[in-house]
DNA sequence: GATGCCAGTTACCTACAGGATACCAGCGAT
DNA sequence: ATCGCTGGTATCCTGTAGGTAACTGGCATC
């Protein structure tokens, strides 16, 4: 079975799905800013301006219970721990591209023609 | 300028800008349900179950706002205001489609890797 | 032994999306 | 006249995302 094929009130069910995985202020300046090479908490933190350690927190369990992060914590004193984007992150990318694509279209539409 | 040369910053922003048009619990529902035929506002809110007078009011509103859903009103007695989806509309379908596929697979992921 | 860094947690608070319910004016049918 | 349909508004309420600030335990440095 093929999505094509799905009943529509599954396709819903599917876009709702996707939605709650990439919505909300901050997961993807975070998976951004560990693109660019930050791996540690503070690292993190201080490359995301304004997030607190709280929703920082929250959002890496989000994210890591998506499978789209991945944390490793080393045995070392203190211990240190590592977030890195997952392989599987990287089936967002034409999602995240036709995001942008939209997202630039749509504002010059809405400026050309208000 | 394509989309493609942005800076980062800037591809973030638009990916909130569609995000914003899109996400919530009823927006798609509801273009759904005037993509079936529904044109009427009482039609629509029969055909999107559960959903408020006061919800669909707005998220129609917002709905137009983004030139999605035009509205029209025929100077009948009474009068008689009507619904459709806009041609622009149009342009989300290869995004949905791609938010439907990454949903149905993510799901599968998710039930197979826990 | 005091200070500071790391990786968070906890308790409390605010703002906003969405829900429940009632209501309005205008008209047509009974 | 009164009931019901239309296209909504107005009020009040709840739930959740996100924000503020303080705190913890372990280690390292001064």
């Amino acid at each position: 079975m093929k999505p094509k094929d799905l009943p529509i009130e599954q396709k819903i069910k599917y876009v709702q799905d996707t939605l709650y995985v990439i919505s909300g202020k901050w997961k993807l300046p975070i998976l951004l800013a560990m693109n660019f090479g930050a791996r540690r908490f503070r690292d993190i933190q201080r490359a995301v301006p304004k997030i607190t350690t709280k929703v920082l927190s929250k959002e890496l369990k989000d994210l890591e219970t998506n499978l789209l992060v991945i944390r490793t914590v080393y045995d070392t004193s203190p211990v240190t721990v590592e977030y890195t984007v997952s392989p599987y992150c990287k089936s967002l990318k034409p999602l995240v591209d036709e995001m942008i694509l939209w997202g630039y279209n749509h504002r010059k539409k809405l400026i050309t023609q208000p």
